[in-house]
DNA sequence: GTGAAAGCGCTAACAC
DNA sequence: GTGTTAGCGCTTTCAC
C-alpha cells in the first residue's frame, strides 16, 4: 500500500482494505465472502470501506486457493468446415443462452474455438489449463473418439450432440434420428417421392437425421436418399447447392436439408431455377431459426428448443461438478409446418 | 505426489515434475515455457516427461505470479433489450472472428453477458476480477457516460460503437453517419421522397445512422424523417412493424432499417401488406448480413466490415495492453446495391 | 469474533 | 545451467 493517488489511498489488495479498517486479512476475507463468524458491525465497515474504494478480491488467488474458478470452458470444435462454423446461428443462438444460464448460476465462461486437426490435444489442454472447473464441448464434430477418451478420467464435461447407444460421455442433445424420421414423414405426406438429403453427412449429428429419413423411405418402400454433400460455409454451400440441383433437375421431388441455413440457400437456388416450393419440390429444414419464419414461402422445419439444451448443458454440468453422476438428455424435436412442404 | 493411480506418478504440479526429472521446480518451469537458459537434454527430458504425463501448468497459479492472465474479457452490455440482444446476428458474427482473433493472439476469450440497469458495477467488476488483462466492449448500448469514466482510469479497454467528437474511450466501429448518408442518398435515387427510419434512435449507433439520413434528407429539400421505433427481439419488432406500416400506409415511400434483421422483418411486413418493393416502397438495411442475399428481393444494404472491425479491436487491445497510446479506429461502411432499393 | 500462519502452484530474482 | 528462495493475493485451519 502506501502507495497514493489523487490524494487517495489505493487499495489493490484484501490486505490493504485490513490495514485500513484496522483488522486482519482474514477478517476481510470472511467479511467479504459473507461468512456467518463476523461481527456486524466490522463488517459492515469492510464493506463501507469496500465500496468506497471500489475494491474487489482477485479472482485468480482466490481461485489458486479454493481450487476452483468459477469458470466454465464453452470449446467449439471446428472439426469438418474450420472456418465460420462458431457463426453458425444455432450454435451462436445456443452460446447466448449458454451464456445467460452460466451468469445466473454466478459462473463466467471462457470461450475456445479449437481446430482439433491442428491441435489433437485440445481438450486436453482447456481442461488442464486450471482455469475452468468444467467445460462445454458444442458438437462433436468428427472428435466423438477424443471425446470418448477424455470423458474416462474427468467427469465435468458434458457436450452438446448426438447420444450413440453406449457412448460413455455425458451428452445433451435432439434426437436427430427422430427429426429426420418427422422431415422424410412430412415430405412424404406432402407428395415426394424421390427423397434427397442437403448437408455433409459424415458429421455425425447430421448422419442421424439422414439415417432417420433414410428409415421412413424405405418404410414406405421409395427408392433409397440421394446426398448432396455441402459445406456449411454459406458461400461454398451456395455454389455445391446449385450445382446438386443442375445435377439431379427433376429427379427430385423433396429435400431434407441438415439446417434451416441449408434450407434457406436452397430455396433461393431452386428460385433461381424456377422450380415450384412446394409445388415441384418439397423442402424442410431443421432448428427452427428465425431465418425459417422469413423466407418465401416460410420454411416448414424441425425444431429444436434451444434454450431448453442450454438449461439441460448447464444443469448437468453443475450436477457432474457436485459430484453427481448423470443420465444423457435427449431432446424432442418437433415438425413445424409452413408453407414449403 | 505420492498419489498413484493406475499404478503410474500422478503429476499435477511443477514440483512433482521436478521430482520425477531429478530437477528443481525453476529450471522445470523454465524449460516449460521456453526459456534459453537451460541445458538441452535437461529440457528435452522435461518435456517427454511432461507430455508422457500429460502435465500442463496451472495457468492460474502462473497468472497470479505473472500478474498476467492471457485472458481478454468480452463484455456485451445489454442495455436497451435486455433479452436477445447477444444473439443479434450482428454481435454474434463480430464475437465469432473475435475470438479467432484473440486465440491468434495467444489470448482466452472470456464472455461476459451484462445487464447495465441491474448492476450499474458491471464493469467495474469485470476488470477489477483480476481474471483479465484488457477488456472488449462489445457496443455501448446506453452506457457511455459509465465507459467514459472508466476509460479515464483504465488503459487495457476498447470499445466497439459510435464515434463521438472528442470522445475519452478507444472505440473502433464504423462511420454511422456516412452509412445513413448513403442509405438515404440511395432510397432517394431510387424515387423516395418520404423517408422513414426504422428502429430504435436513442441507442447511439442508430441515432447516428439516422442523423446521417436526416443530413441528406434536408440537403435535398425533403420532409423530415419520420421515425419508426422498435425493439431488436424479432418478435417484439414484427408486430411493431405491422403497427407502424398501418400507421403510415401510403404516406412512406422509403425506408432505411437500422439493421438488416429489422430490414428482413419490414419486408415480410410489406409484403403481407401487399406494397411493391421497391415499385411503391424502397427499403435500405444496415449491416450487410448473410440474410441481405436471401430476402426476396434481396436487400440494398450498407456493409460493414466485420472481420476488420474484430481485428481493429484486438489489435488497439493489445497495443494498449503494451502501454502504446491508440487512437480510435472509423471504418468506412459501403453502400451495397442489390434490389430493394 | 478475530489474528497468525501456512500454503494454493507457479515464476523470477539471486546465488552459485 | 541450475537450485534456492521469496512471494503473487487470497482462504482457511488453528489458536486464543
Amino acid at each position: 500500500m502506501g502507495e497514493e493517488r489523487h490524494g487517495r489511498t489505493v487499495v489493490r489488495t484484501i490486505t490493504d482494505l485490513a490495514r485500513l479498517a484496522g483488522v486482519s486479512p482474514g477478517t476481510v476475507s470472511r467479511a467479504l465472502a459473507g461468512k456467518s463468524l463476523v461481527n456486524a458491525k466490522t463488517r459492515a465497515r469492510i464493506e463501507a470501506l469496500a465500496r468506497e474504494h471500489g475494491f474487489r478480491p482477485n479472482q485468480m488467488a482466490s481461485g489458486l486457493r479454493r481450487q476452483r474458478t468459477g469458470v466454465i470452458g464453452v470449446a467449439i470444435p471446428l472439426g469438418h468446415d474450420t472456418r465460420q462454423q462458431i457463426s453458425d446461428t444455432f450454435f451462436m443462438t445456443l452460446l447466448g443462452h449458454l451464456a445467460d444460464e452460466l451468469t445466473h448460476e454466478g459462473y463466467d465462461l471462457m470461450l475456445r474455438r479449437v481446430v482439433p486437426d491442428a491441435d489433437g490435444d485440445w481438450l486436453d489442454r482447456f481442461i488442464g489449463s486450471g482455469m475452468i472447473d468444467g467445460v462445454i464441448v458444442i458438437g462433436q464434430s468428427d472428435q466423438f473418439a477424443r471425446i470418448e477418451e477424455v470423458a474416462e478420467g474427468y467427469r465435468p464435461m458434458v457436450v452438446w450432440g448426438n447420444h450413440q447407444e453406449g457412448q460413455r460421455h455425458c451428452v445433451v442433445g435432439s434426437d436427430n434420428r427422430l427429426g429426420g424420421r418427422l422431415a422424410a414423414e412430412r415430405l412424404i405426406a406432402a407428395g415426394a417421392r424421390q427423397i434427397a438429403f442437403l448437408g455433409d453427412a459424415t458429421a455425425i449429428e447430421f448422419a442421424a437425421r439422414r439415417a432417420g429419413a433414410a428409415d421412413v423411405a424405405a418404410r414406405f418402400g421409395l427408392p433409397p436418399l440421394v446426398t448432396l454433400p455441402t459445406h456449411l460455409s454459406p458461400e461454398r454451400a451456395s455454389e455445391e447447392i446449385a450445382a446438386h440441383l443442375a445435377a439431379h433437375a427433376g429427379r427430385i421431388d423433396g429435400i431434407f436439408a441438415a439446417t434451416d441455413t441449408l434450407a434457406a440457400l436452397c430455396l433461393t437456388a431452386l428460385r433461381a431455377r424456377g422450380v415450384a416450393v412446394p409445388g415441384a419440390v418439397r423442402l424442410v429444414g431443421f432448428d427452427d431459426l428465425p431465418i425459417a419464419r422469413q423466407t418465401v414461402p416460410p420454411l416448414t422445419t424441425i425444431r429444436q428448443d434451444i434454450a431448453a439444451g442450454a438449461r439441460g448443458l448447464v444443469d448437468l454440468l453443475l450436477r457432474r461438478i457436485a459430484g453427481e453422476a448423470t443420465e444423457s438428455l435427449i431432446l424432442p424435436p418437433e415438425l413445424v409446418v409452413r408453407e414449403t412442404a
